[in-house]
DNA sequence: AAAAACTTTTGCCATTTGGCAAATAATGAA
DNA sequence: TTCATTATTTGCCAAATGGCAAAAGTTTTT
Protein backbone atom coordinates (compact mmCIF):
# COMPACT_ATOMS: atom_id res chain seq x y z
CA UNK A 1 0.00 0.00 0.00
CA UNK A 2 1.58 3.37 -1.16
CA UNK A 3 0.07 6.14 1.18
CA UNK A 4 0.08 9.68 0.00
CA UNK A 5 2.35 11.68 1.04
CA UNK A 6 2.92 15.30 0.79
CA UNK A 7 6.58 15.17 1.07
CA UNK A 8 6.18 19.00 2.68
CA UNK A 9 8.54 18.16 5.49
CA UNK A 10 11.15 17.25 3.30
CA UNK A 11 10.97 20.35 1.18
CA UNK A 12 10.49 22.51 4.14
CA UNK A 13 13.40 21.10 5.60
CA UNK A 14 15.72 21.12 2.54
CA UNK A 15 14.54 25.01 2.07
CA UNK A 16 16.20 25.76 5.13
CA UNK A 17 19.60 25.18 4.07
CA UNK A 18 19.52 26.84 0.49
CA UNK A 19 16.95 28.11 -2.71
CA UNK A 20 14.95 25.52 -4.70
CA UNK A 21 12.70 26.45 -7.26
CA UNK A 22 9.35 24.89 -8.27
CA UNK A 23 10.97 22.63 -10.85
CA UNK A 24 13.79 21.78 -8.49
CA UNK A 25 11.30 21.02 -6.16
CA UNK A 26 9.40 18.97 -8.28
CA UNK A 27 12.19 16.95 -9.46
CA UNK A 28 13.34 15.85 -5.59
CA UNK A 29 9.83 14.94 -5.20
CA UNK A 30 9.80 12.36 -8.41
CA UNK A 31 13.49 11.21 -6.88
CA UNK A 32 12.03 10.30 -3.58
CA UNK A 33 10.37 7.18 -2.48
CA UNK A 34 8.05 6.40 0.13
CA UNK A 35 8.99 3.64 2.09
CA UNK A 36 6.76 2.40 5.21
CA UNK A 37 8.12 0.50 7.82
CA UNK A 38 6.54 -1.02 10.84
CA UNK A 39 7.97 -1.19 14.13
CA UNK A 40 10.66 -3.30 14.20
CA UNK A 41 11.47 -3.50 10.95
CA UNK A 42 15.04 -2.85 9.42
CA UNK A 43 15.93 -0.09 7.29
CA UNK A 44 19.04 -1.12 6.43
CA UNK A 45 21.43 -4.06 7.99
CA UNK A 46 25.15 -4.33 9.49
CA UNK A 47 27.48 -5.76 6.74
CA UNK A 48 26.27 -4.15 3.79
CA UNK A 49 27.01 -1.09 2.28
CA UNK A 50 24.71 1.20 2.30
CA UNK A 51 22.74 2.37 -0.59
CA UNK A 52 19.71 4.77 0.39
CA UNK A 53 19.27 7.92 2.84
CA UNK A 54 16.46 7.88 3.93
CA UNK A 55 14.56 11.39 5.11
CA UNK A 56 12.14 10.90 7.97
CA UNK A 57 8.58 12.07 7.79
CA UNK A 58 7.01 10.18 10.72
CA UNK A 59 8.49 8.06 12.94
CA UNK A 60 11.89 7.28 15.10
CA UNK A 61 14.44 5.41 14.21
CA UNK A 62 17.62 3.91 15.66
CA UNK A 63 20.52 3.08 14.28
CA UNK A 64 22.38 0.23 16.42
CA UNK A 65 25.52 -1.93 16.18
CA UNK A 66 26.86 -4.84 18.74
CA UNK A 67 29.82 -3.80 20.82
CA UNK A 68 32.79 -6.11 22.03
CA UNK A 69 30.43 -8.05 24.57
CA UNK A 70 27.80 -8.44 22.06
CA UNK A 71 25.26 -6.25 23.46
CA UNK A 72 22.86 -4.54 21.15
CA UNK A 73 23.61 -0.94 21.69
CA UNK A 74 21.80 1.72 20.79
CA UNK A 75 23.83 4.73 18.73
CA UNK A 76 21.48 6.94 18.51
CA UNK A 77 17.99 8.13 17.48
CA UNK A 78 16.78 9.84 14.64
CA UNK A 79 13.11 11.09 13.98
CA UNK A 80 10.76 13.52 12.18
CA UNK A 81 12.45 15.63 9.99
CA UNK A 82 16.07 14.02 10.17
CA UNK A 83 18.15 12.17 7.71
CA UNK A 84 19.02 9.06 8.12
CA UNK A 85 22.23 7.14 6.94
CA UNK A 86 25.55 5.89 8.09
CA UNK A 87 27.17 8.33 6.52
CA UNK A 88 31.05 7.57 6.60
CA UNK A 89 30.19 3.84 4.73
CA UNK A 90 27.45 5.60 2.40
CA UNK A 91 30.23 8.07 1.38
CA UNK A 92 33.19 5.50 1.31
CA UNK A 93 31.41 2.48 -0.13
CA UNK A 94 32.11 0.36 2.45
CA UNK A 95 30.15 -2.25 5.02
CA UNK A 96 28.04 -0.94 7.95
CA UNK A 97 29.41 -1.43 11.08
CA UNK A 98 25.61 -0.39 11.91
CA UNK A 99 21.92 -1.14 11.49
CA UNK A 100 18.96 0.98 11.39
CA UNK A 101 15.41 -0.33 12.89
CA UNK A 102 12.28 1.11 13.31
CA UNK A 103 11.36 2.06 16.21
CA UNK A 104 7.85 3.11 15.64
CA UNK A 105 5.55 2.61 12.33
CA UNK A 106 7.65 5.33 9.94
CA UNK A 107 7.10 6.68 6.39
CA UNK A 108 10.25 7.77 5.24
CA UNK A 109 11.25 9.46 2.01
CA UNK A 110 14.45 7.18 0.29
CA UNK A 111 16.84 8.45 -2.11
CA UNK A 112 18.84 6.12 -3.66
CA UNK A 113 22.52 6.33 -4.60
CA UNK A 114 21.67 7.03 -8.12
CA UNK A 115 18.86 9.48 -7.44
CA UNK A 116 21.33 11.33 -5.14
CA UNK A 117 23.83 11.61 -7.89
CA UNK A 118 21.16 12.84 -10.55
CA UNK A 119 19.96 15.69 -8.11
CA UNK A 120 23.77 16.43 -7.77
CA UNK A 121 24.40 16.81 -11.44
CA UNK A 122 21.06 18.63 -12.17
CA UNK A 123 20.36 20.89 -8.91
CA UNK A 124 22.73 23.26 -9.03
CA UNK A 125 22.57 24.00 -5.23
CA UNK A 126 22.35 20.04 -4.19
CA UNK A 127 26.08 19.54 -2.77
CA UNK A 128 26.16 22.80 -1.12
CA UNK A 129 22.76 22.08 0.35
CA UNK A 130 23.75 17.89 1.55
CA UNK A 131 26.93 19.45 2.79
CA UNK A 132 25.40 22.10 5.24
CA UNK A 133 22.53 19.18 6.61
CA UNK A 134 25.59 16.95 7.23
CA UNK A 135 27.20 19.05 8.86
CA UNK A 136 25.28 20.19 10.86
CA UNK A 137 23.59 16.54 12.01
CA UNK A 138 27.54 15.65 12.90
CA UNK A 139 27.86 19.04 14.72
CA UNK A 140 24.81 17.98 16.53
CA UNK A 141 25.67 14.48 17.16
CA UNK A 142 29.09 15.54 18.69
CA UNK A 143 27.20 18.13 21.16
CA UNK A 144 24.67 15.21 22.23
CA UNK A 145 27.11 12.87 22.82
CA UNK A 146 29.94 14.98 24.58
CA UNK A 147 28.34 16.06 27.74
CA UNK A 148 27.07 12.24 28.05
CA UNK A 149 30.05 11.20 28.65
CA UNK A 150 31.00 14.03 31.93
CA UNK A 151 27.46 13.49 33.88
CA UNK A 152 26.50 10.36 35.95
CA UNK A 153 23.34 8.11 34.39
CA UNK A 154 20.44 10.05 36.24
CA UNK A 155 21.30 13.63 35.04
CA UNK A 156 22.09 12.14 31.20
CA UNK A 157 18.24 10.84 31.69
CA UNK A 158 16.79 14.23 32.54
CA UNK A 159 18.97 15.67 29.46
CA UNK A 160 17.48 13.90 27.34
CA UNK A 161 13.78 13.93 28.87
CA UNK A 162 14.59 17.93 28.33
CA UNK A 163 15.55 17.38 24.69
CA UNK A 164 13.21 14.95 23.73
CA UNK A 165 10.27 15.10 25.88
CA UNK A 166 7.91 13.69 23.22
CA UNK A 167 10.62 10.32 22.76
CA UNK A 168 11.16 9.05 25.76
CA UNK A 169 7.67 7.68 26.27
CA UNK A 170 7.43 6.50 22.32
CA UNK A 171 10.78 4.52 22.91
CA UNK A 172 11.38 1.09 24.73
CA UNK A 173 13.08 1.39 27.98
CA UNK A 174 15.67 -1.22 26.80
CA UNK A 175 16.84 0.75 23.54
CA UNK A 176 17.01 3.60 25.97
CA UNK A 177 19.29 2.57 28.28
CA UNK A 178 22.18 1.29 25.84
CA UNK A 179 21.62 4.97 24.16
CA UNK A 180 22.33 6.41 27.63
CA UNK A 181 24.94 3.64 28.44
CA UNK A 182 23.44 2.09 31.32
CA UNK A 183 21.28 -1.14 32.08
CA UNK A 184 17.81 -1.39 31.62
CA UNK A 185 17.37 -1.90 35.47
CA UNK A 186 19.48 1.39 36.04
CA UNK A 187 17.72 3.03 33.80
CA UNK A 188 14.08 1.97 35.43
CA UNK A 189 15.75 2.47 38.90
CA UNK A 190 16.37 6.00 38.02
CA UNK A 191 12.91 6.67 36.61
CA UNK A 192 11.49 5.73 40.28
CA UNK A 193 13.82 8.17 41.83
CA UNK A 194 12.51 11.33 39.88
CA UNK B 1 60.89 33.94 17.51
CA UNK B 2 59.77 33.09 14.01
CA UNK B 3 61.18 29.32 13.88
CA UNK B 4 61.63 28.04 10.32
CA UNK B 5 58.92 25.37 9.58
CA UNK B 6 58.10 24.12 6.03
CA UNK B 7 54.41 22.93 6.25
CA UNK B 8 55.08 19.93 4.53
CA UNK B 9 52.42 18.31 7.11
CA UNK B 10 50.00 21.18 6.60
CA UNK B 11 50.41 20.56 2.78
CA UNK B 12 50.93 16.84 2.74
CA UNK B 13 47.48 16.91 4.77
CA UNK B 14 45.70 19.08 2.27
CA UNK B 15 46.57 16.66 -0.93
CA UNK B 16 45.05 13.89 0.83
CA UNK B 17 41.88 15.47 0.09
CA UNK B 18 42.38 16.93 -3.11
CA UNK B 19 44.71 18.65 -6.03
CA UNK B 20 46.80 20.98 -5.58
CA UNK B 21 49.19 22.96 -8.05
CA UNK B 22 52.34 23.95 -6.95
CA UNK B 23 50.86 27.87 -7.30
CA UNK B 24 48.24 26.87 -5.23
CA UNK B 25 50.36 25.34 -2.45
CA UNK B 26 52.55 28.88 -2.41
CA UNK B 27 49.55 30.73 -1.86
CA UNK B 28 48.27 28.73 0.68
CA UNK B 29 51.79 28.73 2.66
CA UNK B 30 51.59 32.45 2.15
CA UNK B 31 48.05 32.40 3.94
CA UNK B 32 49.25 30.27 7.05
CA UNK B 33 50.91 32.09 10.33
CA UNK B 34 53.07 30.34 12.26
CA UNK B 35 52.21 30.35 16.28
CA UNK B 36 53.78 28.58 18.79
CA UNK B 37 52.10 27.90 21.69
CA UNK B 38 54.57 26.84 25.34
CA UNK B 39 52.32 24.24 27.30
CA UNK B 40 49.38 25.94 28.77
CA UNK B 41 49.28 28.71 26.48
CA UNK B 42 45.50 29.07 25.00
CA UNK B 43 44.85 28.81 21.42
CA UNK B 44 41.59 30.84 21.82
CA UNK B 45 38.74 31.09 24.72
CA UNK B 46 35.12 30.06 25.75
CA UNK B 47 33.07 33.54 24.59
CA UNK B 48 34.79 34.82 22.02
CA UNK B 49 33.51 34.22 18.65
CA UNK B 50 36.90 32.26 16.82
CA UNK B 51 38.20 33.71 13.93
CA UNK B 52 41.01 31.35 13.28
CA UNK B 53 41.51 28.13 12.29
CA UNK B 54 44.69 25.84 13.27
CA UNK B 55 46.21 23.41 11.99
CA UNK B 56 48.87 21.45 14.46
CA UNK B 57 52.23 20.85 12.97
CA UNK B 58 53.46 19.92 15.97
CA UNK B 59 52.20 18.65 19.62
CA UNK B 60 48.75 18.62 21.53
CA UNK B 61 45.88 21.10 22.12
CA UNK B 62 42.63 20.15 24.37
CA UNK B 63 39.20 21.51 23.93
CA UNK B 64 36.91 21.99 26.94
CA UNK B 65 34.27 23.20 28.64
CA UNK B 66 33.07 23.84 32.15
CA UNK B 67 30.23 21.21 32.87
CA UNK B 68 27.30 22.39 34.70
CA UNK B 69 28.57 21.41 38.04
CA UNK B 70 31.80 24.29 37.18
CA UNK B 71 33.59 20.84 36.21
CA UNK B 72 36.27 21.13 33.40
CA UNK B 73 35.71 18.28 30.63
CA UNK B 74 38.31 17.99 28.37
CA UNK B 75 36.15 17.64 25.63
CA UNK B 76 38.84 16.08 23.27
CA UNK B 77 42.41 16.12 22.09
CA UNK B 78 43.52 17.24 18.59
CA UNK B 79 47.36 16.24 17.54
CA UNK B 80 49.44 16.30 14.98
CA UNK B 81 48.09 16.65 11.45
CA UNK B 82 44.79 17.90 12.77
CA UNK B 83 42.93 21.12 12.29
CA UNK B 84 41.29 22.48 15.42
CA UNK B 85 38.38 24.94 15.33
CA UNK B 86 35.09 25.28 17.14
CA UNK B 87 33.23 24.35 13.59
CA UNK B 88 29.70 25.46 14.72
CA UNK B 89 30.86 28.50 16.18
CA UNK B 90 33.43 29.51 13.38
CA UNK B 91 30.71 28.67 10.91
CA UNK B 92 27.98 30.86 12.55
CA UNK B 93 29.44 33.55 14.42
CA UNK B 94 28.73 33.04 17.88
CA UNK B 95 30.55 32.54 20.95
CA UNK B 96 32.02 29.47 21.53
CA UNK B 97 31.13 27.72 24.73
CA UNK B 98 34.97 26.12 24.28
CA UNK B 99 37.93 27.17 24.89
CA UNK B 100 41.49 25.86 23.87
CA UNK B 101 44.66 24.58 25.34
CA UNK B 102 47.76 23.64 24.26
CA UNK B 103 48.92 20.56 26.44
CA UNK B 104 52.46 20.02 25.26
CA UNK B 105 54.68 22.86 23.54
CA UNK B 106 52.68 23.50 19.77
CA UNK B 107 53.62 24.32 16.78
CA UNK B 108 50.56 25.74 14.51
CA UNK B 109 49.78 26.65 11.24
CA UNK B 110 46.93 29.68 11.69
CA UNK B 111 44.49 30.69 9.38
CA UNK B 112 42.43 33.87 9.76
CA UNK B 113 38.91 34.46 8.90
CA UNK B 114 40.40 36.53 5.89
CA UNK B 115 42.96 34.20 4.41
CA UNK B 116 40.40 31.15 4.61
CA UNK B 117 37.93 33.59 2.52
CA UNK B 118 40.66 34.34 0.34
CA UNK B 119 41.91 31.03 0.15
CA UNK B 120 38.41 30.07 -0.87
CA UNK B 121 37.83 32.50 -3.62
CA UNK B 122 41.19 31.69 -5.43
CA UNK B 123 41.34 28.32 -4.90
CA UNK B 124 38.55 26.60 -6.64
CA UNK B 125 38.78 23.24 -4.70
CA UNK B 126 39.11 24.88 -1.61
CA UNK B 127 35.83 24.46 -0.01
CA UNK B 128 35.32 20.80 -1.52
CA UNK B 129 38.60 20.00 0.42
CA UNK B 130 37.70 21.57 3.19
CA UNK B 131 34.31 20.10 3.21
CA UNK B 132 35.93 16.94 2.93
CA UNK B 133 38.08 17.29 5.87
CA UNK B 134 35.06 18.82 8.16
CA UNK B 135 33.40 15.89 7.30
CA UNK B 136 35.72 13.18 8.14
CA UNK B 137 36.82 15.13 11.54
CA UNK B 138 33.30 15.45 12.87
CA UNK B 139 32.45 11.46 11.91
CA UNK B 140 35.65 10.70 13.56
CA UNK B 141 34.58 12.39 16.39
CA UNK B 142 31.39 10.46 16.69
CA UNK B 143 33.00 7.08 15.95
CA UNK B 144 35.30 8.32 19.08
CA UNK B 145 32.63 9.55 21.37
CA UNK B 146 29.75 6.53 21.04
CA UNK B 147 31.51 3.74 21.95
CA UNK B 148 32.97 5.34 25.18
CA UNK B 149 28.92 5.71 26.43
CA UNK B 150 29.01 1.60 26.06
CA UNK B 151 32.21 0.70 28.10
CA UNK B 152 32.93 0.80 31.09
CA UNK B 153 36.21 3.10 32.46
CA UNK B 154 38.63 0.43 32.20
CA UNK B 155 37.52 -0.65 28.53
CA UNK B 156 37.60 3.28 27.38
CA UNK B 157 40.79 3.37 29.05
CA UNK B 158 42.32 1.03 27.65
CA UNK B 159 40.96 1.88 24.25
CA UNK B 160 42.20 4.62 24.44
CA UNK B 161 45.72 3.47 24.74
CA UNK B 162 45.67 1.60 21.84
CA UNK B 163 44.10 4.60 20.08
CA UNK B 164 46.78 6.93 20.82
CA UNK B 165 49.39 5.16 22.33
CA UNK B 166 51.74 7.81 21.82
CA UNK B 167 49.20 10.24 23.54
CA UNK B 168 48.59 8.58 27.02
CA UNK B 169 52.12 9.42 28.28
CA UNK B 170 52.13 12.86 27.25
CA UNK B 171 49.19 14.22 28.75
CA UNK B 172 48.42 14.94 31.92
CA UNK B 173 46.36 12.26 34.62
CA UNK B 174 43.54 15.23 34.96
CA UNK B 175 43.15 15.61 31.22
CA UNK B 176 42.55 12.19 30.28
CA UNK B 177 40.22 11.21 33.49
CA UNK B 178 37.61 14.27 32.33
CA UNK B 179 38.20 13.17 28.64
CA UNK B 180 37.83 9.41 29.82
CA UNK B 181 35.00 10.71 31.96
CA UNK B 182 36.10 9.58 35.17
CA UNK B 183 37.67 11.19 38.44
CA UNK B 184 41.45 11.31 38.23
CA UNK B 185 41.26 9.35 41.29
CA UNK B 186 39.55 6.23 39.35
CA UNK B 187 42.01 6.67 36.47
CA UNK B 188 45.04 6.35 38.71
CA UNK B 189 42.90 2.97 40.48
CA UNK B 190 42.39 2.06 36.65
CA UNK B 191 45.81 2.15 35.81
CA UNK B 192 47.80 0.35 38.89
CA UNK B 193 44.88 -2.69 38.05
CA UNK B 194 46.52 -3.04 34.56
C1' DA C 1 -11.16 -14.16 27.88
C1' DA C 2 -7.10 -16.78 28.20
C1' DA C 3 -2.60 -17.67 26.82
C1' DA C 4 1.64 -16.23 25.10
C1' DA C 5 5.08 -12.97 24.40
C1' DC C 6 7.18 -9.06 25.68
C1' DT C 7 8.37 -5.11 28.80
C1' DT C 8 9.30 -3.11 33.14
C1' DT C 9 10.14 -3.33 37.99
C1' DT C 10 12.23 -5.21 41.99
C1' DG C 11 15.29 -7.78 45.34
C1' DC C 12 19.75 -9.15 46.52
C1' DC C 13 24.36 -8.60 46.46
C1' DA C 14 28.89 -7.70 43.96
C1' DT C 15 31.59 -4.39 41.59
C1' DT C 16 32.70 0.07 40.04
C1' DT C 17 33.23 4.71 40.70
C1' DG C 18 33.11 9.01 43.44
C1' DG C 19 34.45 12.27 47.22
C1' DC C 20 37.68 13.88 50.17
C1' DA C 21 42.02 14.32 52.28
C1' DA C 22 46.55 12.91 53.17
C1' DA C 23 50.76 10.84 51.53
C1' DT C 24 54.12 10.23 47.73
C1' DA C 25 56.23 11.25 43.69
C1' DA C 26 57.69 14.13 40.04
C1' DT C 27 58.74 18.52 38.12
C1' DG C 28 60.35 23.05 37.88
C1' DA C 29 62.39 27.22 39.97
C1' DA C 30 65.70 29.52 42.86
C1' DT D 1 70.97 20.91 45.45
C1' DT D 2 66.93 22.46 47.90
C1' DC D 3 62.53 24.36 48.11
C1' DA D 4 58.18 25.05 46.18
C1' DT D 5 54.82 23.60 43.16
C1' DT D 6 52.29 20.41 40.74
C1' DA D 7 50.86 15.74 39.62
C1' DT D 8 49.76 11.18 41.09
C1' DT D 9 48.64 7.61 44.27
C1' DT D 10 46.36 5.82 48.18
C1' DG D 11 43.07 4.98 52.14
C1' DC D 12 38.58 5.14 53.72
C1' DC D 13 33.97 4.97 53.09
C1' DA D 14 29.64 6.36 50.51
C1' DA D 15 27.02 6.29 46.38
C1' DA D 16 26.08 4.61 41.81
C1' DT D 17 25.65 1.00 38.72
C1' DG D 18 25.75 -3.88 37.19
C1' DG D 19 24.30 -8.88 37.03
C1' DC D 20 20.99 -12.07 37.55
C1' DA D 21 16.60 -13.88 38.24
C1' DA D 22 11.99 -13.58 39.67
C1' DA D 23 7.79 -10.90 39.96
C1' DA D 24 4.61 -7.73 38.16
C1' DG D 25 2.73 -5.30 34.45
C1' DT D 26 1.48 -4.66 29.28
C1' DT D 27 0.51 -5.87 24.85
C1' DT D 28 -0.53 -9.08 21.32
C1' DT D 29 -2.31 -13.24 19.63
C1' DT D 30 -5.34 -16.97 19.56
Amino acid sequence: MTTFVTMDKLINYLLEFGQLNQQQIDLIKRKAQVLELKKGDYFSEAGKIPKQVAFIEEGILRVCYYNSEGDEITKYFVDENNFAVDINSFNQKIPSSEYVQAVTDCTLLVFSTESLNDLSATIIQWDAIIYKITEKALVEKVNKLSPMLAEDAKTRYLSFLEKFPNLANRIPLSYLASYLGITQSSLSRIRKSI
